[in-house]
DNA sequence: CGGTTGTTTGACGCAGTTCAAGCGGAGTGG
DNA sequence: CCACTCCGCTTGAACTGCGTCAAACAACCG
């Protein structure tokens, strides 16, 4: 289960035999929570940081008002959960959307393994910085792509997620969200959401129908959403 | 002018003097920008990372429609380009929004002055850990809050980042935006803008005029915001 | 001066929200 | 096994926050 966080810092970076089994020995401790459950709470303060081996987790915060906002989805192998590691309490919470099997690394041993791997410092920095640019798409499409594109996009932006670690087949891959967490994602309300996928569907671009997506045509949704993958440093050699 | 980079450090780490005097040996070379030039352009990779000396900056993305996004403003002292150090080329750019004197560091020195101190590497971590923090931040509004309140919020924000570089003079500061920077940067249009700040002054919570911001009514603005500066993470001790 | 860039105001339109109501499937308890 | 409930999906109708369009005005500047 650890393979696809392995890989994952692999695309950042070329380990060595030691680093990488440097890196493996973190993951030892794992957790498992329930669907719904928070892995980490808002205001929370955890001695440790956190990785997806398996299942879907959401960044989110709820508002005075009760709106929930949902900030990113983690996939396996994601460290999801390094602002702990340096920063004061949690501004956001962290929740299990499937029930997820995750791997918690206490603060030391992290401190400890950059100390001796300085490389692996520089590839979870890198992480975080791809989290990054991972934000700042979301708020473009907040800000400035309508409903459609903003649902296009996403679509897009998860399958070229999954399929790097292996867990996309083809154009059709699991995405148990939801209309309801997709909106609170998007920035709608769920009823529009809900009506940009019959549009998607109507014409024949993607279907999304109890947690499956399957991607009709590729060009054309990746065309209507205006994707372009690069923010993501997928497949790119990095500069380390 | 090298102070107020020292000082944003300094929130993340007590430095020891070895520490101040390497940080400050990267900030010699500098060079001066015209307002409205780019910093740093999209699509571009260069060879060195930036710290904004004086000005203010803001990072921004523009769609083949011709709509601009700006995701983030930068003041004195933020080190506004770790990107380019760790990932590939920009998938955004950085513009000057007042004539600026930045800071550029050669990525060949930093990465040596984070192998002599490690600690300044944890440090430049944190720092985009917390730009992390922003996006979020911006993220919810632009999802979740209405245009009156991303308004007031942004004046809060901005308020509070640079009442901690002492750019503030009590309750009013310099912000040499245009309203239709301001709209880029909430999402809004440049009417809507308009509008929000018309309503703010004639409800005494603050006036924007000629780049000149006036909070008349801070507990007021902070409450309509709904602003809770902790994810700044600024006069909070570092946990390292 | 005229030209350019930003501000101001009003009228109108629409993308997306809210409200309301029915429906189906998955659990749960009798 | 049915009855009941929840939760999510679906659809339609009405509403509204914000965008678009248009036009005048002010400030700056070469």
């Amino acid at each position: 289960m650890p393979n696809r966080a392995l890989r994952k810092i692999q695309r950042h970076l070329a380990l060595s035999d030691a680093e990488r089994r440097a890196f493996l020995a973190l993951l030892t401790e794992t957790k498992l929570f329930k669907a719904g459950a928070d892995v980490v709470s808002d205001g929370e303060w955890p001695p440790h940081s956190t990785v997806i081996l398996t299942g879907i987790t959401c960044r989110y915060r709820v508002l005075p008002t009760g709106a929930r906002q949902i900030l990113a989805f983690q996939i396996a192998g994601d460290l999801c959960d390094m602002h702990s590691l340096l920063l004061q309490p949690m501004d956001h919470a962290i929740g299990a959307i499937t029930e997820c099997r995750v791997a918690q690394v206490p603060h030391r041993r992290i401190h400890e393994v950059i100390r001796r791997f300085p490389r692996l410092g520089l590839a979870f920095w890198r992480d975080t910085l791809v989290d990054g640019a991972l934000f700042r798409e979301w708020m473009v499409g907040m800000g400035r792509r309508s409903a459609y594109e903003r649902v296009a996009h996403v679509l897009c932006e998860v399958h070229f997620r999954l399929s790097a670690v292996g867990l996309a087949s083809g154009y059709s891959f699991e995405l148990p969200l939801t209309q309801i967490d997709l909106a609170d994602a998007m920035g709608l309300s769920a009823i529009h959401v809900h009506r940009v996928l019959q549009q998607l569907k109507r014409e024949k671009l993607a279907t999304f129908r109890k947690g499956t997506v399957v991607i009709h045509d590729w060009e054309q949704l990746r065309a209507a959403a205006g994707f372009d993958p690069r923010y993501l440093q997928i497949g790119q050699a990095p500069p380390m």
